[in-house]
DNA sequence: ATAGTATATTCGAAGTATCTAATATTCGAA
DNA sequence: TTCGAATATTAGATACTTCGAATATACTAT
């Protein structure tokens, strides 16, 4: 029996939110504390109304929550499954990462600094 | 640290891969068991060109395999571990699917049986 | 009230994804 | 070798995403 399609397109909008590179590290980012937007924008450096979209994204899939303090609006992941999820995918990334030659490559440097930290 | 950029876009096209609802059926439907694109095809009623690009965005992402026979192409998961992603992401999602107004209303009659079964 | 800071939204250009229809390739059987 | 079946690729139309620039909103402090 085929799923039924509603839920079939509520995982793919899932997906499509982490579809983007800025998107994923915001997410990691925010794993480990929550953190303000204009926090994000610096850690990041990218533009301000770059990360605003990005996170308005990350909003509208209900994959991150926010609070208002003051000025400021604080962002953290709702759920931490979601944290599992992305953890997971880690080991996968690992497990295969080391067969994508292009990518190889261009990160030889990179690769020893890499396996010794988080991701 | 910020991770490498070339690595968050790697995990990105692996996302966007699973960004679409016909290829995410497609992946369920081979964790059970390898399928030709033919019976694919028939079992999620599209047509022959569709889900022939939907397999071949899943492949150059790397998150299938296929092997010939005679005519047919085969095709399976590469590596289960992306299935256990999957599973870990239906929790997640029964978790919010109710949260979901919308989509909880468009889905009330198959509710039931959707907890019934796998997905 | 006004100015300043933090964030969000809107707009338009450029790029990417998706679909269908048409065509190409590959293989086995007659 | 030609035919038919299974699959892949290409082409072009349409829809969606992404970006930076400009503008809007919301809140604080003076």
């Amino acid at each position: 029996m085929v799923m039924p399609d509603a839920l079939r397109r509520f995982k793919a909008e899932v997906f499509q939110a982490l579809a983007h590179p800025t998107r994923i590290a915001i997410i990691d980012l925010l794993g480990e504390k929550e953190l303000s937007a204009g926090e994000l924008m610096e850690k990041l450096g990218i533009e301000q109304a770059n990360i605003s979209q990005h996170l308005a994204v990350l909003r509208s899939r209900q994959l991150l929550v926010n609070r208002k303090v003051g000025n400021q609006v604080f962002y953290s992941v709702r759920d931490r499954l979601l944290l599992e999820v992305l953890a997971l995918m880690r080991t996968y990334f690992q497990n295969h990462l080391t067969g994508s030659l292009a990518l190889a490559r261009e990160m030889s440097s990179e690769n020893k600094r890499m396996k010794a930290t988080r991701s």
